[in-house]
DNA sequence: GTCTATAATAGGATAGAC
DNA sequence: GTCTATCCTATTATAGAC
């Protein structure tokens, strides 16, 4: 019985990389073979409910990997705002400083925000509560952190929305300087 | 010769309604011209260059009634804070408190960004340049005013994608409350 | 200016061989 | 586990009548 050519983690980053650019309506089934480089019918393999599996484990694996790289680090030991500096440069990284766009973002606008709404809620609140939690560790009140943690995911999302708009990676990284900033200012300068 | 069943506006109107739900790639002709209780052909005779040419017109049309409803009244006179005030309150109604998805997002995310990029960019800058001058006229330095301008506009976008994505509009309300706070604090508390 | 009808293509999904 | 071939539907777009 011959092995998989890949491994499927790799099979869904390249799924993971279409939906990212193309969004969930934008994705065909042609250009989701042509980037992993299986034919239809072994992404039916795969994924046997079709385009919908497909997002479903593209999902999976972003939530597994923003986990790994920014949830935990977060609610992990050292200098809050040290772990929350650290969050900075990994995001900065993950998005090639604004230049890619969002999974999120993109599986939130067309017509996919009610098909996946329960997993995309899932991600946005652990990330706010991930920022939340340093915030609190830092110093501040629930409420206080809760709040900046909040702002901070929604100008991380905003910031790619224009920074792909306006075709200005800037805005991304000006976005993130003033995101450090207002966490630097919150936790007693 | 038979005049149309509705003003051209109107048609726009409910083009661009359909692109905001579903986005360029999720907007199918059968539902453009459901929408707009026209049959293809129609929407053909208006739109000679197809779905392109409809997303235009909606572009077009968007940039008119943002110039009208908000970068005018930014420039106009008044005090500036309330120019700003006013500002907030029209996109709290323009987006029904967060329940409603930006064109502007829609069109920048899927396949769409590119075939756009011009027009989007040029909406972004206005709506940014305008926010800049009424904080320049209340007192702002070119710079500190560009910045919190663009601040602004970027946490608008997001939170309309958290606000989608967590479906909870709640995020929206909160975010316009602080983006009238931080210009309250930079304009002189 | 709007319609019905239809073309031509691309879409998602399946069957069955290997 | 992967392929080729195929199916059916939806999609964009056009033709031509009224």
């Amino acid at each position: 019985m011959p092995a998989a050519l890949m491994p499927r983690e790799e099979v869904v980053e390249r799924l993971m990389k279409v939906v990212r650019q193309r969004g969930y309506d934008g994705a065909s089934l042609a250009e989701l073979s042509k980037a992993t480089g299986l034919g239809r019918s072994s992404l039916y393999h795969y994924f046997p409910d079709g385009k919908d599996d497909m997002v479903r484990a593209v999902l999976e694996q972003l939530e597994q990997g923003l986990t790994t790289l920014i949830f935990e680090p977060l609610r992990g030991s050292g200098p809050p705002r040290r772990r929350l500096e650290q969050m900075i440069s990994t995001i900065d990284a993950y998005y090639r400083g604004g230049r890619e766009a969002c999974v999120l973002g993109n599986l939130v606008l067309g017509t996919s925000r009610t098909r996946f709404q329960a997993k995309l809620r899932s991600i946005f609140d652990q990330w706010t509560d991930a920022v939340g939690a340093a915030l609190v560790d830092a110093g501040l009140s629930r409420a206080e952190a809760q709040a900046l943690a909040e702002d901070s995911v929604v100008r991380l999302e905003g910031a790619l929305i224009v920074a792909g708009g306006t075709k200005d990676p800037a805005v991304f990284a000006r976005t993130l300087k003033r995101i450090g900033a207002d966490i630097v200012a919150a936790t007693g300068g």
